[in-house]
DNA sequence: TTGACTTATATGTCTAGACATATAATCGTG
DNA sequence: CACGATTATATGTCTAGACATATAAGTCAA
């Protein structure tokens, strides 16, 4: 017993029986609520194994399209509307794969015990050394994001030293820091002074603002802020909800 | 053959490997570019059959935490800094979630055939007939967003009846269309006149703005754009990686 | 040294069963 | 009719195999 229904089968089989799912869902010919055939069903309808369907429909209620319950079957969810996938490139990455040059630029470096405001921002009780960096990164010589960054040191020794006048600390941390966690908080603020001379636009020029703070298994690693002129940076998320 | 050489097993035995093996990667005990223990020998750690530590690795495969290669083995991921998970929520939902009152206010719905500009953003050749609508939604009756969005009727055809002076066309879309895809777009601009009155903020003040352009299976259905205080709302967004 | 060929092996997919478990549906009883 | 006990059933997990396939590594010839 093999081989299914129709067509020739490049995909594995139960690639093909979750991508027929799916189309099924996306084109709202199942719509939330429609409870997909039971595995049994699909075994006979496909001619495999429990198994094979089983892998299929457990990746789709992996991806919130279907819901499973015991003893009732398997059904479409109602969309979720609630997260989508946002990505968040790599700066220098960003700017390199628009095919425009990418610059970098340190403005400041100090190492220094932790301050009550440096700890507020690293979320932690008490912190030994930081480093606290500014610096510009820019596109085809135009002010593209300037990022503000603490860096705490009793998780991260080797940025004491590491120079941050070539390496940009964010790439430097993600070739010298393994698996993180992290939070992002996008927020709109307006340029003030400071902001407006290091992006070369002009006070009250709308900004996007990206706080990021870092940790790896409850040890925080760095927290940063980066600033992008709000006309000309754009964040793009896609989505599968409704 | 079976159970495991330590613990209860509580959680099934392909989630406790999955666990396992994931632990090692985030506290960093694993770096990238560590080899994963072969299935094999999984296999012998766990006293299991090689399908139960497959399923684990699997899932670690389909989280990008580590890559699979044929002959050579499982390694551990370099972080890849790039997605996070964003979650927009309905806007209803997001207020009383945070024990506000929810308020809505339509602002103006004109059905009318579709214009160029039209066109334009709902990413369609032409258009038959569309319905613009400009609406507010407030939280203890302050203002919290602006939405202008506009809905394809040939997609939609029962937006053209929808009452919508009482139902937000979120929340009526959500409920009367199934699964879509979306694409969501993030910038930061300042309040001009009709924004700043809308929002009872200052003309000037940083504004969040999402755009969101959605469709089902290559029909559009909608484009919206949301404007937001950008000192008063925050996007946050979740994500493991680098 | 280099390139072509062969081989060994880890993963990818699949099978035909099994028992566990949550729960919808049914049945019985007060 | 309401409610508790029983039963049927779909999913959840697992096994001990199997063959397919990509490819790292080794072999050999030019």
């Amino acid at each position: 017993m093999s081989l299914a229904t129709d067509s020739a089968d490049q995909p594995t089989l139960y690639k093909r029986i979750r991508a027929d799912i799916e189309k099924r869902i996306l084109t709202g010919e199942w719509p939330p609520g429609h409870r997909i055939p039971f595995e049994h069903e699909l075994v006979a309808r496909y001619g495999c194994s429990r198994m094979t369907v089983n892998k299929a429909l457990s990746e789709l209620a992996q991806a919130d399209l279907i819901e499973r319950r015991r003893r009732a079957g398997s059904f479409v969810r109602r969309p979720q509307h609630h997260s989508a996938v946002l990505k968040i490139a790599d700066i220098r990455a960003e700017i390199t794969a628009l095919g425009r040059t990418y610059g970098y630029e340190l403005i400041h470096r100090k190492l220094r015990t932790a301050t009550v405001a440096d700890c507020d921002r690293l979320g932690v009780k008490k912190a030994g050394k930081v480093v606290a960096i500014a610096c510009r990164h820019s596109a085809d010589n135009v002010p593209f994001a300037v990022e503000d960054r603490l860096i705490d040191l009793s998780s991260v020794p080797d940025a004491a030293t590491a120079d941050f006048s070539r390496e940009p600390p964010g790439s430097w941390l993600l070739h010298h820091v393994p698996w993180t966690e992290a939070e992002h908080t996008i927020s709109a603020i307006v340029a003030d002074d400071r902001a407006a001379k290091a992006l070369d636009i002009a006070v009250g020029a709308p900004c996007l603002v990206i706080d990021r703070y870092t940790w790896r298994s409850a040890r925080t690693i760095t927290a940063v802020r980066l600033l992008y002129p709000g006309d000309s940076h754009r964040l793009v998320a896609r989505f599968k909800g409704g």
